[in-house]
RNA sequence: GGGCUUGUAGCUCAGCUGGUUAGAGCGUCCGUCUGAUAAGCGGAAGGUCAGUGGUUCAAAUCCACUCAGGCCCA
């Protein structure tokens, strides 16, 4: 027997007995293992951070990757998937101060110590992994397959290690060194700030805005033509503390720069063209020559302030494109410690970085005048200390340098979350991979990377890449990787660097009471965190190497995670080929920059190839009004009170389907029930419950042959030609990674054409007789659409679709599989496919639905049979497809006859109408195309009919003649005398209204036969039931009803039927007339 | 501020290598069918295809700008 769905099912509860079955009978190890291994298909999961709980969003990109992994494993291939977690970091340490009730970064080593804080962040990032409602048990419970007993943890020693050998391998191709780099530093809180921390701290403020004239070095010529005496350069800046640390101007390269002459103050200034009416709006400057930025290059000025001492040639002018003339001068000065910008210039010119600032925003004693000055003005709690902009500009009128400034220059500028006051760009010691050095083979290698979308690839990607600039690599942080070079504590330049724990172990220890021991005797303490590693130095030629005390960038932590989980290359390898690359990876658009790009910029120089062939890049998931979920705002979904209530399976489902995975998805949990439940679940239960009804009444198991489909009824033709066509494509939206589109077809063909109308269609075949050879092709077709469908769904909705399967299956054992997991999904049958068959039938259902609204219009019930339907047809082609379906049509309908008129035939009942078809026309004819739509309206049924036959013909209309062929022209059929028409398209029938005698009296009869089978379902009788049948009413519906006698007998099952008085009998109305019908069951037992 | 991306019915989405009347599902209302179905079928209401301007015989579709959301960067 076939076990019964459950009418009202609990997929929740399900899903956890199907988890049960895969647990106990290791289907998931079982799906890997039984493909062979030479057939990999290689997936790399991207680690998550573990520094919360898991939301909604996780879901969706889970899924994701989940769907093309079983995918592949149901076509085959061998899909060993490790999960990892992301467990350093950032995000880490702020979650865990969080929760410390840490005010600064400073007290993680005053108040709590390294050692402490570490073996607390390690615990911390295990209980969020292991905890209910953590991660392992999210991944459970979505049914999402990865290997979780053996994941890849970032903060092992194995992981790190394999993390130091490739940093080793980086630092011996010359690609690690050390610079300045430009962070958001708060004076108040004397750290910097991430990206993350400043993006939610932008306000409006208002700053000084200040224009500052620059003298150039006497005696400079432009392109040979001597510059005038007295000329200066226009400089703008709204932080004149930085004037200080000036070291050069940069300007546009192709920017239109002007020398003007001042007549009043015999001074000649040179600015951006563009700039001119803004600085002098009353035109008092006359313009002596332009240049091109280009030209300006390399000319020296007259330093502003020389507190700081120069080692090297610097104060004259640069190019750089990030130089516009949105607002300023056009010429913009160069402080390299305090912008992006202005660091880059500086490398790419060598010039040197002057840093009289020191991390709490004040002055060096460098800067005599204003030493100890904090250079923006800083609240603190007990007092404000101003800044010292006011000054310099002060000091600057008094030499006469400027121009004009003000203090109004209003602005977005970011400030500290935690203290508001504003930030300064701060230059600070950093370690690089320079990556710019192997960028243009990154480029390379990106072309062989399949994007999908594929302008994630060109664009977002491709233009990082292209404007790609050295990696910053080091953090100042505790919870990481340790940066694994060790520097000569009298010659910084003087560096090791140490790519394993062998080679740790080949150093000595220092205890902190400074006595040194060897790496032996703390041998089984060995951490590769701080604080350990930093007690590890290095003595060699009597020269003494400590470690540099900074972690990376926790992004290469998973940039690393192609080899480093497997701790390449101290195991596994010889493997690491059969492993790299991965053929599918899948993340966040967010990664683009992130994991993405840290993949590649890893595996670009390590390895010479991209670290996958596919990636799939998924939108974010937003709410219902189409705003970002945040804890702030409230508007955040639970992912395990989603499942809980709905299923995992549904959740999926609703996700993947609703919109492409690369668009953001806006999440609304009402539509969970209609749109997948109420639909797609429901045609599909419902359909098996169908099946298994009849299944098990007639005792069908598949044991029979399975009977060749050329020899199938009509309909299982159909639905099986169907049902090719989808798997065909399916497969190939599958393979072009489009899971959306690919489920959305499983799921219309199993609502619209398998349960909507083979099934509806075919019920009668079912419920009809013995176990005929047309009923067990029935079963059959049923059964191989069915048994199909779950396979397709399976990678997506995998609980239901295995729920399905095994019980169809652990009837029949048609698979050999005892999941639909372990089982293939089914090659096309091209045989099978008949797309002539898929047309006929489509056309068929046209006529079906336009004639059902033409009852609709004149109120003629289906249930009422009518004797005619006319189809006017173009050819005989056409009147051939109607007539296979013909016998449906009249079923469905309710008609007694089909009848067909062609153009020809019957010119006098069908009026024909053209129109032109745009498409074919309108390149033909372009500008002409008016008249040609006009011509062709006002064609006679004569040229349409000639049209048709002889496939062309000129039409001339005034002047013009226009030569048409049939495509180029639509028919219509409108109006035909006497009949009720309704038109889609080219598709038209007409509907005969007329109701004689014999016509009533059926009607009447399909009437009553409705009343009695509500009566029958009402008192509880089963299907297969025979019944006793007594009616009483006027003489009229008595002798109709007499005269459908065997009809009303055998529709109910009845074993007898005629006029009756009883007094318990039940009141109905039959066509607006009283009706008493008595119903009883029949004593004997009817064999099925 | 820059780059990328999205904006189509009350809601979620198709359509977007230009082609005349812009579709589907859900929701609402009306009707109808049913011995598998929380269903099905038919109909109605509901759209200045975000806005403005342009290219074209023809624009939801191509171009420019503006507005709004999202992501990344500043």
């Amino acid at each position: 027997m076939f076990p019964q769905f459950p009418d009202r099912p609990n997929y929740s509860a399900l899903e956890r007995e199907i988890l049960d079955f895969w647990k106990e009978s290791n289907i998931f190890k079982r799906s890997v293992e039984s493909r062979p291994e030479e057939k990999a298909w290689i997936f790399n999961e991207g680690p998550p951070t573990v520094n919360g709980n898991p939301g909604i969003h996780h879901v969706f990109g889970r899924a994701l990757k989940d769907i093309f992994c079983r995918y592949r494993t149901m076509r085959g291939y061998r899909v060993a998937r490790k999960g990892g977690w992301d467990t350093h970091g950032l995000p880490v340490e702020i979650a865990l101060e969080k929760q410390l009730g840490l005010k600064e970064k400073k007290e993680i080593e005053t108040k709590v110590g390294v050692a402490n804080f570490n073996r607390m962040a390690r615990e911390f990032v295990y209980e969020h992994i292991n905890k209910p409602g953590g991660w392992n048990e999210l991944t459970e419970m979505m049914g999402y397959w990865v290997d979780l007993d053996d994941p890849y943890i970032t903060c092992t020693n194995e992981y790190i290690e394999s993390v130091w050998w490739s940093l080793s391998e980086f630092y011996k191709k010359g690609l690690i060194y050390r610079g300045f780099k430009i962070v958001p530093q708060c004076p108040h809180c004397e750290t910097p700030l991430s990206s993350h921390e400043l993006a939610q701290g932008y306000a409006e403020v208002r700053d000084p805005s200040l224009y500052v004239k620059l003298p150039l070095e006497p005696g400079q010529s432009v392109n040979g033509t001597p510059l005038p005496e007295n000329t200066l350069f226009l400089v703008w800046t709204t932080t004149p503390w930085t004037l200080i640390s000036n070291v050069a101007l940069a300007v546009g390269m192709d920017i239109d720069y002007a020398l003007v002459h001042d007549a009043e103050t015999g001074e000649h200034f040179i600015l951006a063209d563009a700039r001119r009416a803004a600085l002098d709006p009353d035109g008092k400057w006359s313009v002596v020559t332009m240049f091109k930025g280009s030209d300006l290059a390399r000319l020296h000025y007259v330093r502003l302030f020389d507190y700081v001492p120069v080692d090297r040639d610097a104060f004259y002018v640069t190019i750089g494109d990030f130089v516009s003339t949105e607002d300023g001068t056009g010429i913009v000065h160069i402080a390299p410690a305090f912008g992006q910008d202005d660091y880059e210039v500086a490398r790419r010119y060598d010039l040197p970085v002057l840093q009289p600032v020191t991390p709490g925003g004040h002055f060096t004693d460098d800067v005599t005048d204003f030493a100890g000055r904090a250079v923006k003005t800083i609240r603190f709690e007990d007092r404000v200390e101003e800044g010292v902009d006011k000054d310099i500009v002060i000091a600057l009128k008094k030499r006469g340098r400027v121009l004009k400034s003000t203090n109004d220059y209003l602005h977005s500028y970011p400030h500290c979350w935690r203290c508001d006051n504003p930030l300064i760009y701060y230059a600070r010691d950093s370690w690089y991979i320079r990556t710019t050095q192997y960028a243009a083979e990154m480029i390379q290698q990106n072309r062989n990377i399949n994007w999908q979308p594929p302008e994630i690839g060109v664009g977002r990607f491709g233009n990082w890449l292209e404007e790609n600039k050295d990696w910053s690599l080091s953090r100042d942080r505790y919870w990481g990787t340790p940066l694994p070079i060790w520097v000569n504590q009298d010659d910084p330049s003087d560096t090791l660097a140490v790519g394993s724990i062998h080679g740790l172990m080949s150093g000595e220890y220092e205890r902190e009471d400074g006595t040194i021991v060897p790496m032996e005797t703390v041998a089984d303490q060995v951490d590769l965190h701080k604080p350990f590693v930093d007690h590890v130095i290095f003595r060699r030629d009597g020269k003494v190497y400590r470690r540099t005390p900074e972690l990376i960038d926790v992004w290469f932590d998973s940039g690393a995670m192609p080899f480093a989980q497997w701790h390449y290359p101290f195991e596994n390898r010889e493997r690491l080929e059969k492993l790299f690359p991965a053929d599918f990876i899948g993340e966040g658009i967010d990664q683009t920059r992130g994991w993405f790009y840290t993949l590649h910029a890893i595996a670009t120089p390590m390895f010479g190839q991209p670290a996958a062939r596919n990636i799939l890049v998924n939108g974010h998931v937003l709410d219902k009004e189409g705003r970002k979920m945040s804890k702030r705002l409230g508007n955040t979904v639970d992912p395990f009170e989603m499942m809980r209530k709905y299923g995992a399976d549904a959740v999926r489902w609703y996700m993947v389907t609703n919109s492409p995975p690369w668009k953001s998805m806006l999440f609304n949990e009402e539509d969970i029930l209609p749109t997948v439940i109420a639909d797609f679940f429901r045609a599909l239960t419902q359909s098996y419950n169908f099946f298994t009804l009849y299944a098990n009444i007639d005792g069908f198991t598949y044991a029979e042959e399975r009977i060749p489909v050329a020899e199938r009824a009509e309909l299982d033709r159909w639905i099986l030609s169907v049902l090719n066509s989808t798997i065909a494509e399916y497969l190939k939206l599958m393979d072009e990674f489009d899971p959306t589109r690919a489920m959305r077809l499983v799921s219309e063909f199993t609502v619209e054409q398998l349960s909507n109308w083979y099934v509806r269609r075919n019920r009668r075949r079912f419920w009809k007789g013995e176990l005929s050879a047309d009923k067990v092709a029935a079963y059959q077709t049923l059964y191989e659409c069915l048994a199909a469908v779950t396979k397709m769904m399976a990678p997506l909705a995998p609980f239901l679709s295995d729920r399905i399967f095994r019980s169809l299956n652990g009837v029949t054992g048609r698979d050999p599989s005892e999941s639909v997991h372990l089982a293939l999904i089914d090659e096309v049958e091209t045989v099978a496919i008949d797309r002539d068959l898929e047309r006929r039938m489509a056309r068929g259902q046209r006529i079906v639905a336009l004639a059902l609204m033409l009852r609709q219009k004149s109120n003629l019930k289906v249930r009422q049979p009518l004797r005619r339907l006319l189809i006017p047809v173009l050819n005989d082609a056409e009147r051939e497809d109607y007539r296979a379906m013909e016998e449906i049509i009249k079923d469905e309908l309710n008609i007694k006859q089909i009848e067909y008129v062609s153009a020809e035939e019957g010119s006098d009942i069908v009026k024909m109408k053209a129109k032109a078809n745009f498409k074919t026309l309108g390149p033909k004819y372009g500008k002409q195309m008016k008249s040609v739509a006009a011509a062709v309206v006002g064609m006679s049924a004569g040229q349409i009919i000639e049209l048709q036959r002889s496939g062309s013909l000129t039409l001339t209309s005034g002047n013009d003649t226009f030569a048409l062929l049939s495509e180029d022209i639509e028919v219509i059929h409108e109006d035909i005398e006497g009949w009720l028409v309704a038109s889609e398209g080219t598709v038209t029938v007409a509907l005969d209204t007329e109701l004689d005698e014999d016509l009533l009296n059926e009607g009447i009869a399909r009437e009553f036969v409705n009343r009695v089978q509500n009566l029958r379902k009402d008192s509880g009788l089963e299907l297969t039931d025979r019944i006793r049948l007594g009616f009483a009413s006027d003489p009229e519906l008595t002798a109709a009803l007499e005269a459908q006698r065997a009809y009303i007998m055998d529709e109910t099952l009845a074993v007898e039927f005629g006029p009756q008085e009883k007094e318990t009998m039940l009141d109905v109305t039959l066509n607006g007339k009283p009706c008493r019908i008595a119903l009883e069951r029949a004593a004997e037992i009817p064999a099925s």
